[in-house]
DNA sequence: CATTAGCACTCACTCTTCCTGAGTGCTAAG
DNA sequence: CTTAGCACTCAGGAAGAGTGAGTGCTAATG
């Protein structure tokens, strides 16, 4: 059934009005509201008919109304209006992306920090690989005896190396014929195809350096197997507390150990099936503990195949409105930063004023 | 003024009691406990000496005591109990650390997981340089046109690589002429004492790739200051919500923020000039916020002239015998780790039976 | 017919008061 | 020096009364 426009605005109110005081909302509240101009009676008869209809909800009898999970859903999908960032939230934000991500791996660290300091909860921050990695080409250098150094080059274009010590005497030259072979015979396939068999025909035409094979093909897969797996981390979460919903210290417990233990390892699955930013509202969340926690989360775009999210973890009675429009603006940020051309590994360190001369 | 046996038994007894208790003790308790033979009255008589010294205080008239900062001081420094960790313990430590430590960029993290698991309080966990580092090797890798791998072996034996990709087209010849020059003049030099008529002369010596030197010495300098920079992850600060003294919300948000922005910048300071392990009581900390919460702390060596820190943040009345023996234990097995010959990067993918062959 | 004024009713919260009991300090006896 | 005994203190819980914000319903109004 469709709303009345006055019903709709209503609602808007109470849960406006609830997002700032977090105090049930009574029907002379919303008298008081500009732009509201029926009396506390009608008021009463329209939030009636709202609580019969599931969107709002009474704590007792003589308290004024909060919004139901089913409201706030409402609100969210529809009533909200949408925050405007202004010019100085969009500078911040821009200022505390430009200043701190020299580095990416420690990007989500830093992000999560950012976010929470900009939506002033605790904010969730992980990056993870989506598609799968294989190795595009491998180089061996010598750096003394018994010791060799692996790099290489992955489908993405991130290079990683090893420093491999062994008690072995390969020259330069048998250390370009294993490369070469590598090169020929494990590239572009997925680490956990490679065979005893395949294993043993590189080590066999390796010669000298046979011995480094095995601890190549480990680092191999250590290291893909490493880039999927998703890094994640977690920041503020003494915000809660400044929460009246959280003056409850064992809810907050519970959400937060649940922060720590469970958000860690499902949000990123969550993550999987998600695009844009989405706003989960307490009891949609599976998580029992989280049921009368909300969650907003958004992806972005990292580059080369890897995938970013930010999220926030907060009261359901939150500011959607301004939540969203944060973490949205952040993820297009990050998105841009990561699209910035030919800084695939270190952004920010190759400026094109360098390309002088 | 020392002592008498007798009142350190008391002493000890009201901390004891305290710790596990969170309430005043009062005599009764005191005289109930076996191995006590004197009767309430003389315990009392003996408090009140201790309050009168200061080791002990009274929230109230009518209450029982708890132990004052120099109480817990005494207790740490003199009457604390040997704690002897269990074969148990032991085992969970050795197969957490064991089970968990593949990589060790994400060391850090998960040690602050740990160790927070293994206390029960909310973990600190950092790791940082202390020596200043040097290049000790360049190479450069031909990876395509236009793209070139550097690879760095820093004077710890760490490798680092960077994907460099400008418009030039160096040769293999010119990129070996240029490594010569580099690892002719700019190795074991900080970073900072780079000048720019080095940086001329080696530009003139190099020929077609000169576009490249600023790029390398760019990521150098960023890289020796990124691996000085400390390295800090908290984990498990829900913890703290779980004790009686945290149930005041209000102290409960002032120290984890604290721990969140202060202790993230501050306590790698303090750890500079520490030894072994350390115990901070309540008042000892420098910072307002954490005037009555207790921080035990100690270092362990991570080889490379890399050096760790746990830290555990709780109530002054925590089990410091328990938690300084679990830390210390830690820091021990950590460092035994590190210390594993040969193993310099990834601790764990090698391993003596792949050196057959 | 939608809106509003008015009124009786409900009920969470706060404040006050009272009571209980753990714990104390002191004194006097062992 | 140690201990039994006693009067005293005081935090914390329980019970009760008062307050006021908010409600639903009814009847009057434009």
């Amino acid at each position: 059934m469709e709303l009345s426009e006055r019903k709709k605005k209503v609602l808007r109110s109470v849960v406006d009005l609830y997002i700032r005081t977090a105090e049930p909302v009574g029907s002379k509240a919303i008298t008081e509201l500009p732009d509201m101009k029926y009396s506390s009676a009608t008021i009463r008869n329209e939030m009636a008919e709202l609580t019969a209809m599931g969107y709002l909800e009474q704590p007792h009898t003589s308290a004024g109304r909060i919004p139901s999970a089913s409201g706030y859903r409402l609100y969210v999908d529809e009533l909200m209006m949408d925050y405007r960032l202004s010019l100085d939230e969009t500078k911040s934000i821009n200022n505390a992306i430009e200043e701190k991500m020299q580095r990416v791996d420690k990007m989500v660290e830093k992000v999560a920090r950012l976010v929470s300091q900009a939506t002033e909860l605790p904010a969730i921050s992980a990056a993870s690989r989506s598609r799968s990695l294989s190795v595009k080409r491998y180089d061996l250098i010598l750096a003394g005896p018994g010791s060799v150094i692996a790099v290489l080059m992955l489908s993405n274009e991130q290079v990683v190396n090893k420093l491999i010590k062994l008690p072995l005497d390969a020259s330069e030259s048998d250390l370009k014929l294993l490369s070469a072979v590598l090169n020929a015979s494990m590239t572009d396939i997925s680490p956990e195809h490679i065979t005893a068999e395949q294993m043993d025909k590189v080590m066999r035409s390796a010669g000298n350096a046979a011995s480094l094979v095995p601890v190549i093909v480990d680092f191999v897969q250590e290291t893909l197997r490493q880039s999927e797996s998703t890094n994640v981390a977690v920041f503020g979460q003494s915000r809660l507390l400044g929460l009246p919903e959280y003056r409850d210290v064992d809810k907050a417990q519970r959400v937060m150990a649940s922060i720590d233990e469970d958000a860690l390892s499902n949000l990123p699955a969550v993550m999987e099936n998600t695009n844009g930013t989405r706003v989960i509202v307490g009891p949609e969340n599976v998580s029992e503990e989280l049921k009368d926690t909300s969650v907003v989360m958004t992806k972005f775009d990292i580059g080369d195949g890897m995938q970013g999210m930010i999220g926030v973890v907060g009261p359901t009675r939150m500011d959607y409105a301004k939540v969203t429009a944060r973490l949205s603006y952040f993820a297009e940020s990050l998105s841009k930063m990561f699209a910035k051309p030919e800084q695939p590994q270190l952004p920010g360190s190759i400026e094109p004023e360098e390309q002088k001369e």
